[in-house]
DNA sequence: CTACATACGTAATAACGTAACGCCGGGACG
DNA sequence: CGTCCCGGCGTTACGTTATTACGTATGTAG
């Protein structure tokens, strides 16, 4: 993997960023829009202009099955391989990790077929350990 | 038109399954619409209900990265596990393919991590063998 | 008959995402 | 210096995807 030292965020990115950071999980990009108001946002397009490019840096993830975005869970963001995430139903937190057996072996997949692949999609929804305690 | 093996589907859930069986590929809910307006289709949610459905049976996948539906590419829908998606970028052709060893890995993380697995969402975007052809 | 469950039809609206326009500031280069 | 280009930005308007709300019809259990 390249080592991507990606330039400085612009103000927009910066704020976008930030608000993500702040959640500590998931956010819409109209959530992050109604969050932004106040610095001066107005348009949904100066949210999804800079999540274009956070997600580009690999800074930010776009959870497809909630059509909503989140910091990358790496500290410092130094580039890393394919994510996967673990979405709680009952609560919304969301775990990231790193399927790299897994994602070895859909490559094995995807090499048998002929297939080039360039970016993947892993979800998982379910229900988190401290949402299934008994009580 | 299609096969109708399964629940007794109704007639609005047989309708939308035929479209996407004839399409033999993904469609919106919305290109779904569209193709049955002849047979009296007028909104959304007639789609929408049936889509639910057929989802509820295993009959169709949805497609989370494409906002799409896809009816389950093994004939007489016997039955399957997680299902897996590659997705062509170029054609838009997509492939399903059960993805059993890599499956067995994630569940591994999940048990590990107490999460209850209740869904999985597994999308490979690229360019397949067709549309790789050097030319 | 009543109560409940399931499917359906329709209208309206919410939620998510993009096209198109123009403006501005900074860097390349003649 | 002037001019060209380009990335980021702001705004309007629009397109696409999904749901809420309400009412109807039908079948079945008690
Ligand atoms: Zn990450
Ligand atoms: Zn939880
Ligand atoms: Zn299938
Ligand atoms: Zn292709």
């Amino acid at each position: 993997m390249s080592v991507e030292t990606h330039p400085e965020l612009t103000k927009n990115q910066a704020l976008v960023f930030g608000s993500l950071s702040d959640a500590g999980g998931p956010l819409t990009a109209y959530a992050i829009l109604d969050l932004l108001r106040d610095s001066g946002f107005r348009a949904p397009l100066q949210v999804y202009r800079a999540l274009d490019k956070l997600v580009e840096y690999g800074m930010v993830h776009r959870l497809e099955s909630l059509n909503a975005f989140v910091a990358c869970s790496h500290k410092g963001c130094s580039s890393h391989g394919t994510a996967a995430f673990a979405i709680c139903e009952q609560c919304g937190v969301v775990s990231e990790f790193t399927p790299d057996k897994a994602m070895s072996l859909l490559r094995d997949w995807t090499r048998s077929e002929g297939f080039q692949l360039s970016r993947t999609t892993i979800e998982l929804r379910g229900t988190c350990r401290q949402c299934n305690v008994p009580n």
